[in-house]
DNA sequence: GTTCTAGAAC
DNA sequence: GTTCTAGAAC
């Protein structure tokens, strides 16, 4: 094709227009040539791969000849992958000057953990590059160890940084999105801030912005919803900020505000669409139980948020709760959609209500449609395990998977479905005209709502607020409420109806149902310690608000004690997100005194405190655990791997992981079933009753990993040459 | 998580 | 014959 004249015609101004080269940086393994095939693969846009190790016929070439083959691309209207490492200023610098007004320039940096790149470069076959084997770490190392991130001032218009496996399937979402006009916002997103001094779980997922192809106008959500001071601060501030541009381009702002760490509950109107409840009615409901829960709840805001910028029930409530004199700085109705409050509004909802039907699927239209699909099908799973239909007033809380949009994108950690009454006879439990009743329900449901929230606010509590210390003061046995006050539903039946709290039964009964990853009855005894530990006087060593310190009821060496979490959701390491990473640091803390104490009584043991990849009983716990492996209940290969292989995750590499990405690599229980071998020599054993013979006379020292980083504590002046 | 036990491994 | 594992039941 002939692009050389000046005179282009209209239709190729508008292809170069839409041209883009992104930039790929990172290292060999870090996943660049299946970021680009990926997008390809499905792209509508017509894409050219780059790669610096094929471009000589399948072989590796040079910069050069990728710098002509990308530019020959360009020049026909294709956008360009340059998938080479480009980890230094220096390499990207001449790609970068390929870009022109007509070339949008961005960079995809897959910053991934070393480790991850450098397995995967060592187990790749046949990798274009030839980079295998051995090698591959100590070059995946020396690459690393010069790199430079890219910046917008080289002259890029748009930075996306992945630093984890989600991150990078958010971009690659929004990479595919784009057809052949789109353009993505300009800005740098996605980058941590690694001065950060509080680790807030909300900072992951900020930056990210989809492909503006379906965004709402920001006009409307920035121009019309705005009725408290602060917001309009916040939304001119916004508007400052996007001068010039039609979409927002937040480059690397890092808000500080405390007014973003606010727990904050975005909710549509219940009942008022569909269902057809008389709007009056409506909002004096709503602004009555706002004005409860935000006295309530104290630091929590509630956004009532409604698309149509024209709202007759949100126009209602902001008049009303203007007469109560409802603190704006806490309650607000806000115009917009409520499954874009973040990249469409700049507005922060950790928790997003969701105007459900009472069989909780995504059938049906308005919000509820809406919601589950921005959130991706994980919303319906997650909801499944939890309960498998709602009644009107009723209401179900559902952690947000973070591999779900609407987590990644805009910051919500969970959806509360909840089932207003129905005044439209063409809609199941339909109350023709009882309106006695429909406000009951109504109340019923916003109170279920409210609760809900609360219970979240509550169970984030070391997320929102500063961290308060070590634990000074132990309390010794005086009964302490659980995080989240619930029913005892193993023992009393009966207690199951009448929902004393508001949230619907269902989700707790689910928990406990049959569903893929079930609890048996016999994986509770741990849940329910950590639940009422004043009934296990006897067995509990340690009690304080966050934590509870037991002795394993079959310890599988001399020392052997649980830390357990006394955090309602938190069942295992799965579970565990970077809000709770204050919690795993409390939990440490306890176990290394525990450990310390028992050390100082017999400085030959060595422990260890680390948590199993998928655990057999119920609530988050961490074990600490004497190396001696002296006891006779260790019997079988499954006890025995479940301390001695990748099965058991150190306490400090956890919370490294939860800090830096958000969550822990788990590993599967297949490898419970790995042979036998010693911790110490690393010596193979044909049986348990063999290994246990050796392991009482091996005194080799430990292997290199687990002596550094302080995975083996070892009692004071017993050195760490053991 | 443990206990029990059939049957494989020695 | 004895030892040990692994799967089912709880």
């Amino acid at each position: 094709m002939d692009v050389d004249g000046k005179s282009s015609s209209k239709g190729e101004e508008e292809k170069k227009k839409s041209a883009m080269v992104v930039i790929l940086v990172g290292a060999p393994g870090s996943g660049k040539s299946t970021f680009c095939d990926r997008v390809m693969r499905v792209s509508t846009r017509t894409w050219v791969r780059i790669c610096q190790d094929t471009i000589g016929n399948g072989k590796a070439g040079t910069k050069t000849q990728c710098l002509t083959s990308a530019a020959a691309a360009l020049k026909d209207g294709k956008s360009v992958f340059i998938d080479r490492c480009n980890l230094d200023r220096e390499q990207r610098a001449d790609f970068v000057k390929l870009g022109n007004p007509q070339v949008d320039m961005h960079a995809v940096v897959l910053d991934l953990p070393a480790k991850l790149c450098i397995s995967r470069s060592v187990k790749r076959e046949g990798h274009e590059g030839n980079l295998q084997g051995g090698r591959a770490a100590a070059v995946v190392n020396r690459m690393l160890q010069k790199k430079e991130l890219p910046k917008l001032s080289e002259g890029f218009s748009r930075i996306t940084f992945c630093q984890s496996e989600s991150d990078v399937q958010s971009a690659i979402d929004t990479y595919s999105a784009l057809g052949p006009q789109n353009t993505l916002p300009s800005g740098s997103f996605g980058q941590k801030n690694p001065d950060a001094k509080v680790q807030l779980g909300i900072m992951k997922f900020l930056k990210k912005v989809d492909s503006p192809v379906n965004a709402v106008s920001k006009g409307d959500s920035l121009k019309d919803s705005v009725t408290t001071d602060k917001e309009n601060d916040s939304s001119s501030i916004g508007r400052e900020e996007v001068k010039g541009g039609e979409d927002l381009a937040f480059c690397s702002l890092e808000s500080t505000s405390s007014f973003d760490n606010v727990p904050t509950l975005a909710f549509p109107p219940i009942s008022t669409a569909d269902f057809q409840f008389d709007l009056e009615k409506a909002s004096d409901i709503i602004v009555e139980k706002v004005l409860e829960f935000v006295t309530k709840l104290g630091n929590a805001r509630f956004v009532l948020v409604d698309l149509s910028s024209g709202s007759k029930i949100l126009s209602l409530v902001r008049a009303k709760a203007g007469e109560k004199n409802i603190d704006s700085g806490k309650f607000l109705t806000f115009v917009g959609d409520i499954t874009r409050l973040y990249s469409g509004g700049r507005l922060r909802c950790n928790v997003v209500a969701n105007a459900a039907n009472w069989r909780l699927k995504p059938e049906g239209g308005g919000v509820n449609a809406a919601i589950f699909s921005a959130a991706g099908p994980s919303l319906e799973t997650a909801t499944m395990e939890r309960a498998g239909s709602l009644a009107p007033g009723k209401a179900v809380v559902v952690p947000l998977p973070s591999t779900s949009p609407l987590f990644c994108r805009e910051g919500v950690t969970h959806v509360i479905h909840v089932l207003g009454p129905n005044m439209n006879p063409k809609r199941p439990n339909f109350l023709n005209k009882d309106y006695k009743k429909g406000c009951e329900v109504l109340r019923e449901a916003y109170s279920a709502l409210f609760e809900g929230f609360a219970s979240i606010v509550k169970s984030q509590k070391t997320f929102y607020e500063e961290p308060t210390g070590k634990l000074g003061s132990v309390q010794l046995v005086s009964p302490v409420d659980f995080k989240i006050p619930r029913k005892n539903q193993f023992s009393n039946a009966d207690q199951k109806t009448g929902a004393t709290n508001g949230i619907d039964n269902a989700q707790n009964e689910k928990n406990n149902g049959s569903m893929s990853k079930a609890w048996g009855a016999w994986a509770q005894s741990l849940y329910r310690i950590a639940t009422n530990p004043e009934k296990h006087k006897n067995d509990v060593m340690e009690i304080s608000d966050d934590i509870v310190v037991v002795n394993d009821l079959y310890p599988k060496a001399k020392r052997h004690l649980l830390v357990l979490a006394r955090y309602e959701g938190l069942d295992r390491l799965a579970d565990v997100r970077k809000e709770n990473l204050q919690l795993l640091r409390t939990m440490h803390d306890v176990g290394l005194k525990w450990a310390e104490k028992y050390l100082s009584e017999d400085k030959t043991l060595i422990f260890r405190l680390g948590y199993h990849s998928a655990p057999s009983m119920r609530q988050l716990h961490l074990h600490v655990i004497s190396q001696d492996f002296d006891s006779k209940h260790l019997k079988n290969k499954k006890h025995w791997n479940s301390f001695n292989s990748a099965f058991f995750l150190d306490s400090v590499d956890v919370m490294e992981e939860i800090d830096k990405f958000g969550q822990a690599t788990l590993k599967d229980e297949d490898i419970l079933s790995m042979e036998l071998r010693c911790h110490r020599c690393r010596s193979a054993h044909p049986n348990i009753p063999r290994l246990k013979s050796h392991i009482g006379n091996c005194s080799a020292p430990f292997p290199a990993s687990l002596l550094q980083n302080g995975r083996l504590l070892f009692a004071t002046g017993n050195g760490t040459n053991q």
